[in-house]
DNA sequence: CTCCAAATGTGATGTAGGTCACGCCCCCAC
DNA sequence: GTGGGGGCGTGACCTACATCACATTTGGAG
């Protein structure tokens, strides 16, 4: 399917908008391509997009004084992610996003969001939407990194997105958790 | 002041309403008042409204099966609260809304937001805005919780609401840092 | 096919924070 | 005044997970 019909299906789903509104809406977002390990933000960047995915998947992730990584959200299709809060506070990046595998995206500025927000009434709707969204399901996993051990939010990441088993290694999920590799990968060792 | 200044003020800093806009956005808001301990929203309860804090501290927080509680948010005047996954979703509260003080809200309901949302575009523009920022702030907690120690996490709560201190019991203090009261208490303990 | 790097498994040991138990203080209701 | 409950400190012990070290497997580039 075309990366524009992708797009249309997903807005589709929460507002309804005339062939020509969407082709206006549409125009403003930029295609692109990039490869498997690529980096599409890096830390200390102006951040002037955010970016819809066609195929593929996307991670967006911390580095600390460390070097560890912790991994804020995995992007896959008709996921949205950027750094927003360099994106809507206009400081610069302090989260990166990179390509997990190849992928396709479609980027739409800052600036572009708020003029078609403030054109279109639908449109605002739309990404009020869609941040409710990312709000609760944010709450729902401070909750439950607060409240469950490793094993149980391992299989609940796998429940909700059993397709990440196959694409993501596990280093990075155990990023996603807040845990080590070593002990995500002795959840499943027999006893000794 | 009274509330009804209070919600213009802070509605006002995002967008700007006329009189009789404001007015007409206003009147859907109901106040109503509460004491010290009184809840709000309890588990299992139907969440038909949201609450704008104008006097007092809330707290909204979830119970697990152990009776341990773990707080999602501290509710000061002009702070926003609910159980917004209830609330969007129409599902059962799972999620417990109480006063810490003696407190006074204006209430307004979920087909009420989604009206004036939809009959005055620059109210959506509000509500977009309002939950980026809780977004935000709950991804900058989930990353912080991750790579963070409870002393620092500490010192962070209390640089951000120094009022807190005052006003909030240590034990619920550690209950927002996902850490039990003696832990808390031992942060400061002389060296033995 | 071959080789290297990334991914993964696993043992030994360290540590932050949890849990349970107990005691004190303070304040407010009666 | 006094009794009781909430808030808080602290000792003893426990546990989940981190860290470091090293071995093994795997899959993709050449």
């Amino acid at each position: 399917m075309e990366a524009k019909e992708i797009l249309k299906n997903h807005v589709g789903k929460i507002i309804q908008l005339t062939d020509e509104q969407f082709d206006y809406f549409f125009s403003h977002f930029k295609i692109q391509s990039f490869k498997k390990g690529q980096a599409i933000i890096s830390d200390g960047d102006t951040v002037d997009c955010e970016y819809f995915v066609v195929s593929g998947c996307l991670k967006s992730f911390f580095i600390n004084d460390d070097l560890k990584m912790y991994i804020l959200q995995f992007a896959m299709p008709t996921w949205w992610a950027s750094d927003f809060n360099a994106l809507y506070n206009h400081t610069k990046a302090t989260i990166n996003l990179d390509c997990i595998t190849d992928a396709e995206v479609l980027c739409l500025s800052n600036g572009d969001r708020e003029k078609l927000c403030k054109e279109l009434h639908p449109v605002e709707h739309f990404f009020r939407w869609r941040t409710n969204r990312g709000y609760v399901a944010t709450q729902k996993r401070l909750l439950s990194l607060m409240n469950n051990n490793v094993k149980y939010r391992y299989e609940e990441l796998l429940k909700m997105y059993p397709e990440l088993y196959n694409i993501v290694p596990k280093n990075l999920i155990a990023a996603y958790l807040g845990v080590s590799r070593e002990t995500l990968s002795r959840l499943y060792a027999p006893e000794k």
